[in-house]
DNA sequence: AGTTCTGTTCGGAAATTACCAAACGTTTGG
DNA sequence: CCAAACGTTTGGTAATTTCCGAACAGAACT
């Protein structure tokens, strides 16, 4: 297959990467490579990365940790080959279980950031309720979707469409 | 309550949102909005925004129109005053609605791509098993996710937390 | 009408970010 | 022990983004 078509079989895993990745603040190397190595079908070493997506070695290599970081793509060690390859992460649990650890993190740093809030605000002397109220009634949003995702990932994704799909029988 | 005073209470809940905010890409001044947003006790005007932040008019302007389209603030009429005022947007339901109308959004555009780029296999000379094979299966979880999404988006949450903390009950 | 008080849009300056090339440290193979 | 291959780190540059001030457009009141 020549590089020409290669670029028109991806282009659309490519964009869609892209968009994915600008929304979470990802510059659009992250995507391109991402959906460069969604394409491939085998391992991909960094020069052939560096090949395709025609970013610098040092572009490919550090936006590849982020990658990594992120828990989308994974290291390969190919026997008889000293460079590392990579390939996409792309199995369900993994890709669930990183979308719900990323949730919880933004829901727990703001639960801490209410509870010293809290604690500031009884100390004060203008004791807003309004904000002690406003403040209870989020924390509780939080801590229950925190709750909430914690069961979530307690079950792979066919069983809770199966639970939510009978709902409760009970009422009918 | 003095501005030094007002600084230090929202101190915390600025820096979170701050994070919250960077995480989606977004610039600090969408969680410095935010978070002094929430720890206003009553709607807040432009003005107000500008004083207590420090971001020019231009600047609390253009953020606050982001946050508006985040669906975490809203205007709301003070009567006998023609100026906008601005609440946070603080109730379960309202964010939770959010929270999944983005990310369902994000998994049909991956979805898209994914049905444009079988096409396009299936048209390719090069026809790469490996890589039919992959999307084929990604697409399936992306498209058990948006439909697990859905259901959720059909219960609030405490009757999900019931449902799933139930869990099989024939299982024993 | 005109005046004043709104909020938005526009252009440019400052700060930040993305990217590359080169130098660097490590590992592998000879 | 040397040479070659590999990946990461660093410094500098180009591009983007953020932000501000000024100009602008619209509404409310005189």
């Amino acid at each position: 297959m020549d590089r020409d078509e290669a670029d028109i079989l991806k282009r659309y895993m490519v964009d869609a990467c892209v968009k994915v990745a600008n929304s979470y603040g990802c510059c659009d190397a992250v995507g391109v490579l991402r959906g460069t190595l969604f394409m491939a079908d085998r391992p991909v070493s960094m020069d052939e990365l560096v090949e395709e997506t025609g970013y610098s070695k040092s572009t490919v290599s550090s936006n590849m940790s982020t990658l990594e970081r992120m828990g989308l793509a994974k290291r390969v060690i190919i026997p008889g080959d000293k460079r590392y390859h990579y390939i996409p992460v792309t199995d369900p649990d993994s890709l669930k279980k990183e979308m719900i650890i990323n949730m919880r993190h933004e829901m727990q740093g703001i639960i801490v950031a209410m509870n010293r809030t809290e604690v500031d605000l009884r100390a004060s002397e203008y004791l807003s309720e309004t904000a002690l109220d406003r403040i209870g009634k989020a924390r509780s949003f939080y801590m229950q979707t925190d709750l909430l995702l914690d069961l979530i990932s307690q079950y792979n994704t066919e069983e809770l469409i199966v639970l939510l799909q009978r709902g409760f029988p009970e009422k009918k």
